[in-house]
RNA sequence: GGCGGGUUAGCCAAGUGGUAAGGCAGAGGUCUGCAAAACCUCUAUGCUCCGGUUCAAAUCCGGAACCCGCCUCCA
């Protein structure tokens, strides 16, 4: 069976065919650096991020861009209300969103390209669609793309340019276009853009939002490419007008799958910014709660599903994942020798095969978890039971383990420190206690760890103790 | 007004015709010095509501209610 998407134009599930067999080349909407992501920012990111990882388990070799954007109306106002240089203004927030990436075990793209650094391609694409009566020039020198030229508008979003409603987000300073729905390609330098500027052919002034898409998706994944991803509210108009440039531009398709990712809902309501409801990661972090529980919490619910967020649920994947660890070191203490069950095996075909089936439909990541903790119940049972041997054990961990490349919630950042040794004393002074029932002096052990946040766990072979999540 | 999505147990969440996955929380039990972990049992005679199709519907059709999103630079 192969992998299937919703493809956002054609509104059905598709099987996934790439262009080359064997690879992917895809593009996802990424982050404008003027201030930290929020969480809902980093749903999508996670979805994007499950998309590659399942690819690759399946054996595809990716090649992802993520673009950053860092020129557009909000990073010129920061800049300019502080009185420094773009790049100085946006700089803090880009590594903090690299950061945030690797704290929430998403993994790199292979580019990363920054819309300052392609205002030439940019041009390039404007002067392109100027020579084709694509784009025309207006009074105070800015372009913009006219729609009326490109009959498919409005495939993406299934959206009637006519019937839309005219919304009071129409700028009346925009008077200069055409038609209202003409999009702008080139701004034209003005007063407010300060120090903000790049003298080109086209003349003073910087890109529109949209262009940097189309040129740097074009740029690194060839005219026509695999996939583009980003949240539902780029579908209109973003993504329809990267659509309209890049085709108007090239005369071929821009894109084979489209995918989006719905939106992330706090209180009933979309979190965003501008309805200041939101969480950044740093947020949750220093409230103490792991960033994995974040990402797993975030990919539980299937990508084109609104998310309810709550501090409840968040709760809920913490011990999750809890769970799903106690079972993987379970599994490393398994001690016998013999050959494997072939019982057990089945077990492992089996759920491997239910979770790629999820998978594989659209990325169901709910009916993966479900395979998955249906396999860690069975197999808790059966080791019980003691009918896992070593064998079994090491087959399971493997099998975890290739889940995990694609969920990224049970390996642990384990890092071993200084304190470890003396932890491991004190659970040795603690057996010592145990063994001439000092149950006293135990408890008082357990206690003091515990304050630590170390928990121990007496088992028949030993005393095992971890760090609580 | 146009377009789209949603409503499944205390909470979260899968499930597009065959009689309700899974997680968390809760209750009881086995095991244990105690605890933890693990396992077992229980927790939706029913999937917003009303009709209809069907041997069979959470799933298909029609209608209603409520909620959310997009409608020009917001993931």
């Amino acid at each position: 069976m192969s992998v299937r998407f919703f493809d956002t134009r054609r509104r059905a599930l598709v099987d996934f065919v790439p262009m080359t067999p064997g690879e992917v080349r895809m593009y996802t909407c990424g982050p404008t650096i003027y201030g930290l992501a929020h969480i809902g920012n980093f749903r999508t990111f996670l979805f994007e991020d499950l998309l590659r990882r399942y690819l690759k388990y399946r054996g595809y070799k990716v090649t992802q861009v993520m673009n950053i954007t860092d020129i557009d109306d909000k990073t010129i106002r920061g800049c300019n209300a502080k009185g420094i240089p773009l790049d100085e203004y946006t700089a803090p927030f880009r590594t903090a969103f690299f950061e945030d990436l690797d704290v929430l075990r998403i993994e790199r793209a292979e580019h990363y390209p920054s819309a300052t650094h392609h205002i030439a391609e940019m041009v390039e694409i404007t002067q392109k669609l100027l020579g084709s009566g694509n784009a025309y020039k207006a009074e105070d020198g800015s372009i913009y793309f006219r729609i009326a030229t490109f009959p498919r508008y409005g495939a993406l979003s299934h959206m009637n340019l006519a019937e839309l409603k005219v919304g009071a987000r129409v700028n009346s300073d925009e008077y200069e276009k055409d038609a209202v729905s003409d999009f702008a390609l080139w701004k034209a330098w003005d007063p407010q853009d300060g120090t903000v500027f790049w003298d080109t052919p086209l003349g003073r002034g910087r890109p529109g939002w949209h262009i940097e898409c189309s040129a740097m998706s074009m740029k690194y994944l060839g005219q026509t490419f695999d996939i583009h991803t980003g949240g539902v509210d780029n579908i209109f108009p973003h993504h329809e007008n990267e659509i309209a440039q890049s085709e108007a531009s090239t005369g071929v398709p821009f894109v084979n799958h489209w995918l989006h990712a719905e939106h992330l809902i706090v209180e009933g309501r979309r979190m965003a910014k501008s309805l200041g409801n939101f969480y950044t990661l740093r947020d949750l972090t220093a409230r103490g709660i792991p960033a994995v529980a974040v990402r797993y919490l975030l990919l539980s619910t299937h990508y084109r599903q609104q998310l309810n967020f709550t501090f409840e649920g968040l709760e809920a994947a913490r011990n999750a994942i809890g769970r799903l660890r106690d079972f993987r070191q379970r599994l490393t203490e398994i001690t016998g020798n013999g050959d494997g069950h072939s019982e057990f095996a089945e077990l492992i075909t089996q759920s491997r095969t239910g979770f790629e089936a999820s998978l594989d439909d659209d990325l169901n990541a709910s009916g993966g978890l479900g395979v998955l903790f249906e396999f860690l119940r069975e197999a808790n049972r059966r080791m019980d039971a003691g009918l896992v041997n070593r064998n079994d054990a090491i087959e399971a961990l493997k099998f975890l383990d290739s889940l995990d490349t694609v969920l990224s919630v049970i390996s642990d950042d384990k890092s071993s420190d200084s304190s470890d040794a003396q932890i491991e004393q004190l659970i040795r002074d603690r057996e010592h206690a145990r063994a001439t029932k000092q149950w006293a002096r135990s408890d008082e052990i357990r206690a003091e760890l515990a304050a630590k946040g170390v928990i121990l766990e007496d088992t028949p072979g030993g005393t095992r103790w971890k760090r609580k999540l």
